[in-house]
DNA sequence: TACGGATCATTGAAAAAGTCAACGATTGTT
DNA sequence: AACAATCGTTGACTTTTTCAATGATCCGTA
């Protein structure tokens, strides 16, 4: 990752054809504000990955570990890791798969829910920083593209 | 990354509140996209990254290895690997900065243009096929939402 | 019911990517 | 002229990603 300025700069290059490259604009949004991100994090021991993970376990939707590798594009092996680190800080427990016990289902605990609302707060203040040029109407737009690009 | 399927599925958990973080929205449209676009620019000897590197070269904008590495959010040292490879292939040369002895702008040869059309070509289709659920309008509106958030 | 192929979580090893500090050459500033 | 800062480069180090193998369990089928 490159040198990051507090300042808004626009650079030269984005005079470029490429600056319309979605990839490349996802890749760089992404980029940038995935350190912001894990340092908004970092005050509850948290990376973006192992947010993900614990919103989901406090989401009530008791995800399946093979559900979160699809849902967050992993490997299952870098869901065990994730998973481990928050059980072992008491963030969530692994509990049996209730229609198939290979799978484990990831819930919650209390504790988890009390970091994880104090993450969550803290990480909007962070995003809205991130997309401090857009309007809030522009921001609501944003993520309903983003969603409907992913499911439709 | 996790296992790819080639049909749309619209996974249980997207109705998690996390479907409304743009931090992992962008993650994870990223992440499908790398994997698309890589497959298809991998007919071509290129990724992701040296295709933006070519683009770049490409642009007419004699970019400095600094400003490349700005701009695609990259660690100096990983954008010498990135032109080292591409300058092996004869596709992009490295000339003397002009006003600046130090720095080493990076130009594209002819069949370094040759091959980045080409891959252009194949770029665009994919990215098409990604963006499918996106009609033309809001295909325009995400490019221009995401410049927007990135330089104002 | 029992067999066979598939899926789940897990492990561990190998490959790739990212991070970081140091260096020579050059620049701009004092 | 002296000094600090910047550019590209190298090499070491850590983290992340990728992949194959394994035991347990599930499912379809004979």
């Amino acid at each position: 990752m490159g040198p990051q300025s507090t300042e808004v700069e626009i650079p030269r290059l984005a005079a470029a054809k490429i600056g319309n490259d979605v990839g490349l604009l996802l890749a760089k949004l992404h980029a940038t504000g995935s350190l912001l991100n894990n340092k908004a994090l970092a005050d509850y021991g948290l990376r973006e990955r192992s947010f993900s993970v614990l919103t989901l376990a406090c989401s009530g939707l008791e995800p399946t570990q093979r559900e979160l590798a699809d849902f967050l594009s992993l490997d299952p092996s870098q869901v065990v890791s994730l998973v481990d680190d928050l059980e072992h800080r008491g963030l969530v427990k692994r509990a049996q798969g209730k229609q198939d016990r290979r799978a484990k289902i990831i819930v919650s605990t209390a504790e988890g829910r009390r970091i994880h609302n104090k993450a969550r707060a803290g990480l909007e203040v962070c995003e809205q920083t991130q997309l401090a040029a857009l309007t809030e109407d522009e921001n609501v737009q944003l993520r309903a593209l983003l969603k409907k690009a992913l499911w439709g």
